[in-house]
DNA sequence: ACGAGCGCCTGTCGGC
DNA sequence: TGCCGACAGGCGCTCG
């Protein structure tokens, strides 16, 4: 589930209601989900600080505290809700910090993928992200430029947080259509205007998501209205709704790729 | 530099 | 109905 615009969804939301909180005490319920401090010494490093605030950086969460950090990187099935006092425990819960005000900020993660960081280094965690892509350093010269030095095919080299940070696998192929790029073209391949119309396509898909407050499939994620807006993922089988070929679907570096074979021409080698 | 394969986990779905 | 394998939004690692 969340790529950048879930996370932006999830980062406003706990915003509005958790800012000035202060943490009371925490409960560490699979410690294998944080990465770092350790768990003998998270509890009591976090216990006392207060929430001055939310931000993201590609898909993670970041929550910050008075002295320290705490980051989140929901990965496949990851989700954090605030849960009214008193506050019960539910399957999957892995972290649950409870708050002066009497609700609770819960992290659940069925899958165990998720991740969380308590630091006061921001960089030791996104040190190695690539451009924010709807901020305004992201330029359509910088993507060309990004792009050729590369040579990459497209699909993979989007979904590197290295090369540009937020996207997963619903919003790169739903990019590539708007952009009427194919998943396997390679990077040094596009010209400058396939280049400008791709860096269009990433801010548009990714900015109507987020006014959709994200993507919602099947039990992960709820509350998002993105879905009802794709038009490649999860449609094989189905017409494009630009140009009525059916949308086919492919395996590409291991993951799911959706697309129209007559409007994402392949530029091959 | 790049891509393939795998491991980490649980839940769901389709085929038999 | 029940079992079993395939598959799922991510990412870090090894290997060639």
């Amino acid at each position: 589930m969340p790529e950048l615009p879930e996370v932006e969804t999830i980062k406003r939301f706990l915003a509005s209601r958790l800012t000035s909180r202060q943490i009371l005490s925490s409960d560490l319920l699979w410690s294998r989900s944080l990465v770092t401090p350790t768990a003998v010494d998270f509890g009591p490093r976090l216990q006392g600080q207060t929430v001055q605030g939310f931000g993201r950086r590609g898909k993670y969460l970041l929550m910050q505290c008075s002295l320290d950090w705490l980051i989140f990187h929901l990965r496949m099935s990851g989700d954090l809700v605030i849960r009214q006092s008193p506050c019960q425990l539910e399957k999957h819960d892995r972290l649950v910090l409870y708050l002066s005000g009497g609700d609770c900020l819960v992290f659940n993660d069925t899958r165990k993928f998720g991740r969380f960081w308590l630091t006061d280094d921001l960089q030791q965690v996104l040190g190695k992200l690539g451009p924010e892509p709807l901020e305004a350093a992201f330029t359509p010269a910088l993507l060309f430029a990004m792009l050729t030095a590369r040579h990459r095919q497209l699909k993979p080299l989007l979904l590197d947080q290295g090369f540009l940070a937020g996207l997963g696998n619903i919003y790169t192929d739903e990019i590539l259509h708007k952009a009427r790029q194919h998943p396997l073209s390679l990077s040094d391949r596009l010209s400058l205007d396939d280049s400008e119309h791709l860096w269009q396509a990433i801010r548009e898909v990714l900015q109507q998501g987020i006014l959709s407050n994200g993507t919602s499939i099947d039990w992960v994620y709820r509350g998002g209205d993105f879905q009802n807006h794709l038009q490649v993922y999860g449609r094989e089988g189905q017409a494009c709704q630009i140009c009525g070929t059916i949308i086919v679907k492919i395996r590409v570096g291991q993951r799911g790729t959706h697309f129209c074979p007559l409007c994402q021409i392949e530029k091959d080698g």
